[in-house]
DNA sequence: CTGAAAGCGCTAACAA
DNA sequence: TTGTTAGCGCTTTCAG
């Protein structure tokens, strides 16, 4: 290769530049006979430049292999065309969906996704907060809402367009996009309800939302009279979160030894679902003749369950596409229409329940 | 709060600053009464400043709730602390492990993992290499080996830490971590063969991994006499890649409805495992007594599956907690011993097979 | 142990 | 349409 040093051989200067001797845009500016503004505007406004320029510059880029460093651009022009998407843990398989659908959307416009897992305690939050802050994106995607002041606040105060997505609140801090988890606990119980059943119990993670869905869930079922006689609450177990397969073995069984009558379950997860099923099976337990099951997130595998597994459909992928959006729409000022988002969610009936 | 611009109240000063407002590393010096440089040391190499200073720098950082732009300070150290994590696709399941442990290990140290999905094919690959190099991460961990000619020139011209992994290969573009996808298939066949088995069939994704394991697994089948009569290879069932539960109940059914005397199938991934299961039971064939199961991947769900899934384990969490660590070794300048790990495998034998 | 100066590689602002 | 200049916010280099 060339030299590229910007040091003429001389002599008197009073040198110190540290430069890399990675290539530049200055390189490719020197070596397309232009200045370096022209070679930045050539890759990233083609249009205000000249034709023969463009093709200068898009000659002297192939002959350099020249790379943008995104650093020091968006260091700039204060556009690190970053988003951090937090999620709980990327191993609960239920944020998948969004993850996937953001990433690719945002890639389609030269964005990028960093990862931050903020796990389901929420002690380490604020470093993960500063992490992030620190990174300067363009949005900060979050799963569920933030509920601690000081995150609020930090991330408020950092200008950066925040979604918060898969919850409701009154007050979001910036954006959001969600569903009520109240909602869900209800429309399953009226579901199961009016399918028949009268003894139902839940199988939940520990974690806020899912509390929430079955602490509506309970009330709405003994509201509807599917509590045993006496009871103020249904039977419920819950496991910390993320929640797994084994978690719905066990979990059936010790229910069903404290309630033999019990005639359907709610579960966090369609992975609790499948334990369920599978324990079920085990037992000899008809599904769902004798009990029904229910599960959430519709992952791939449920419909091809046998029984096909009944369960809340929640749209990931429109969630993380229309984060997506939203956060494209504010890094271009182009903030249009309502930011807070019902996506609502879908009980998909087949065979469980 | 205070005024922080640079510039006095002044009045013939050629300003044309754009300061955005934001607290700077100069703002909290300012506030310390120290220089700019020193408030830097304090935050990040605290053993070279006075304790008195270090105070004084720590209050003022508290009290402007300075949050350090890691793109400047990546920009002018040559240290962006992004690492990048190229993965076929989040939803495949597989290589979560892999990233979870690679993003804790990583967080530990103030780095962040920005994420990249090639897709099973390799087509946008190029885009993709451009937007990581572009932000100049100190580290890429691949998913597979990088075969493109191109792709592994850029790679090394970047001058980047590479970690490739989930497979073995003769040349690795730097550093490698992997496993040989042809001694699995022979291991599952030798271990199919010792159980008794003697008709054996694959459900297999159409990814170059999944076809070598799958190739290697029918040549040893043939040579332990486990193909039907004047066979050259065993039946195969290939979906693309990432395969499913649906491939397994559809795949199950085909590969019967062709060669009723099948007794095992090796699958591509627990997924395709737990359809085979399913469908089994659902078409009263009994696992294993008259089809033996094996999946890959020992997803957690595997071993609450009734009967118990019999898996190939591979210890994602050590490729991820090992590639992060070579990674930071390398951007200290640690450059100690062999750079090429072949992690292996396990079969867990369970109930299936 | 502390500081002044000079960039890192790029783009916004202004000028031609 | 193109160029000049002055930073973005931080850290390296060199000097005290």
């Amino acid at each position: 290769m060339t030299d590229f040093t910007d040091n003429p051989p001389g002599n008197d200067v009073p040198k110190r530049r540290r430069n890399s001797g990675g290539i530049t845009l200055r390189d490719v500016a020197r070596l397309a006979g232009v200045a370096p503004i022209t070679a930045s505007r050539a890759l990233n406004n083609p249009s205000v430049v000249s034709d023969a320029i463009m093709q200068r510059v898009k000659d002297a880029v192939a002959q350099t292999g020249y790379v943008p460093n995104m650093l020091a651009g968006g260091l700039a022009s204060r556009k690190s065309r970053l988003v951090a998407a937090v999620i709980p843990t990327i191993t609960g398989n239920v944020f998948l969906e969004m993850v996937q659908s953001l990433t690719a959307a945002l890639a389609q416009h030269g964005y990028q996704v960093m990862l931050g897992q903020s796990g389901y305690e929420d002690s380490r939050e604020d470093e993960l907060l500063e992490a992030i802050i620190g990174r300067r994106p363009d949005g900060v995607v979050l799963t569920g809402i933030m509920h601690s002041a000081a995150g609020r606040k930090r991330l408020l105060s950092s200008g950066i367009p925040v979604v918060e997505t898969w919850d409701l609140a009154p007050n979001p801090i910036d954006m959001l996009i969600g569903f009520s988890h109240e909602k869900v606990g209800r429309a399953v119980a009226e579901y199961l309800h009016a399918r028949g059943r009268r003894r139902v119990a839940t199988l939940g993670a520990d974690d806020d939302r899912a509390q929430r869905r079955m602490r509506s869930f309970s009330d709405a079922a003994i509201t509807l009279g599917m509590a045993a006689p006496g009871e103020a609450a249904i039977p419920a177990l819950v496991a910390p979160a993320p929640t797994n397969t084994g978690f719905g073995r066990t979990g059936l069984r010790e229910l069903l030894e404290q309630h033999a009558d019990i005639d359907a379950v709610f579960c966090s997860s369609d992975m609790v679902a499948l334990g369920v099923l599978t324990e079920a099976q085990a037992l000899g337990i008809a599904v769902p003749s004798q009990l029904a099951v229910i599960g959430l997130g519709d992952l791939a595998f449920a419909r091809e369950l046998h029984p096909a597994l009944t369960t809340v459909r929640i749209d990931g992928a429109l969630i993380g596409a229309t984060a997506a959006r939203f956060i494209l729409d504010r890094s271009q000022d182009r903030d249009v229409g309502e930011r807070i988002l019902d996506i609502g969610f879908s009980i998909i009936e087949r065979d469980s329940a």
